[in-house]
DNA sequence: CGGTCCTTTGATACAACTCAACGTATGTGG
DNA sequence: CCACATACGTTGAGTTGTATCAAAGGACCG
């Protein structure tokens, strides 16, 4: 029984190394791995499990006991909470890299659901949480994650609070260009997964201002649509002015 | 000149004990200090400064390299960011026992000020630092306050993006309410220290909804404004159905 | 090829903004 | 001490812009 064991272990040691997913993982300068040595990533990868999302495919439900917290590997998230008559806002949208669960405590405090098919790596709490004991690294970066969040969630809020329907799409349209090239991928063609509800929803307007505020921007000149879900930046500086950067 | 400063520094640590500002502190417990032990403040103490501000008076401004932090001991703050054009939106309140530069890296990201006479202890970013680091409990307390920020923030989102005037305001009335409660202070008679300019700028209105938002809920009996900075909550259930409380 | 879903465009309604005036409180100088 | 000025809040009238309602154009799939 015990020799039993003691072989499977072995072989689950070889198959890791066989496989060793972290290693390869092209993101892994993005998200909190970074803050491990090549060394030190095989304990994360030990705790590790992979989930994979289908569109529109939700991981959690606000109010749920937060047991497991995740990484974006590929694909998109949304962070959504709905009100009791069936309004909708979308706090935020996850690219690869980023982290899940980085505002909650005992419980999820939004809904998060598939955008496009994604891929997370997926841990027990508890496993993270004796991780980051043993790696404090792990957990200054996880603080430096929250930090960029709540500089996130406020820019939003003067995005919500303040600028007009096309100004908000000029800025949302910028913020995506701008994580897309911080994320190694080409920034200019942006890529548009999300629906035009989602972006109505994120950025506090109906999809038939959202669409208007599109065509805006195009009949300007500062953006052309391939299609949809596809939109090239043709004049960042103009679509920069209209989107209020520059602040004061 | 060694013996005289010796002596100087025994004076300085008799004159702490007989003032000991920290240990008379009324809000301690709400406030960073929390983290540490009895015997342990006075370490928090010999690093730290007291700061004054006059209503409307800067604290900080937007770029400024952040090379000190501060715990709010009395009165209240706005954090608050100025569009190029003038339009303002503020994205906090704070009040006492919380901290400035939760979000903040390497330089701040939002103007404070004063809305109310207030008092602050005063911190440089290295003592602080080093003091986090002897007392890993202090970060940890930060830690937990920039995740609580951050649930707020993308509440704030939820309440710019989806709500109607009346339910903004309603939200807010219940925010400060609940807010003063666990600031160990009366939650029924509350005190509004900021401007309607303030309010709105907080809601993303303008005052003259504010005005008619307040007049509104008046004439539905859910307040009474004893002036108008002093809100009377008459009916916090119906308040809370209007503030769209109760998601999904 | 017909059906569904998503997006865009058009017409209309209404709510919040803008502009304006009035009321109230506070403070200052004659 | 009162008259006046200033700042702030409330209320009213009119305008504008976004939401709502409606329909049509495309894309995708069975």
């Amino acid at each position: 029984m015990r020799n039993s064991n003691a072989r499977a272990e072995s072989e689950v040691v070889m198959l890791r190394e066989i496989c060793n997913v972290c290693a390869r993982c092209e993101i892994r300068s993005l998200a909190i791995c970074a803050a491990l040595q090549e060394n030190e990533v095989a304990a994360l990868e030990s705790i590790m499990t992979s989930r994979e999302l289908a569109p529109e495919e939700t991981l959690l439900h606000e109010g749920d006991k937060r047991r497991r917290v995740y990484s974006l590997t590929s694909g998109m998230l949304r962070l959504s909470t709905i009100l009791f008559d069936g309004r909708r806002q979308i706090t935020g949208f996850l690219m690869p890299g980023d982290y899940l669960g980085l505002a909650d405590e005992e419980v999820y405090t939004t809904n998060v659901e598939a955008v496009a098919p994604s891929v997370l790596c997926s841990f027990s709490v508890q496993d993270m949480d004796n991780l980051m004991q043993r790696f404090p690294k792990l957990k200054e970066r996880l603080y430096l994650f929250t930090r960029a969040a709540l500089r996130q969630a406020r820019d939003d809020q003067i995005m919500l609070g303040r600028l007009a329907p096309v100004e908000k799409l000029a800025s949302f349209l910028l913020l995506l260009s701008a994580r897309a090239k911080s994320h190694q991928q080409p920034d200019n063609p942006v890529p548009l997964p999300m629906s035009r509800s989602d972006i109505a929803d994120y950025l506090g307007l109906t999809i038939e201002t959202v669409s208007r505020s599109f065509t805006k921007l195009r009949t300007q000149g500062l953006i052309r649509l391939e299609d949809a879900h596809l939109v090239e930046i043709l004049d960042r500086r103009a679509l920069a002015a209209v989107a209020g950067i520059e602040r004061h």
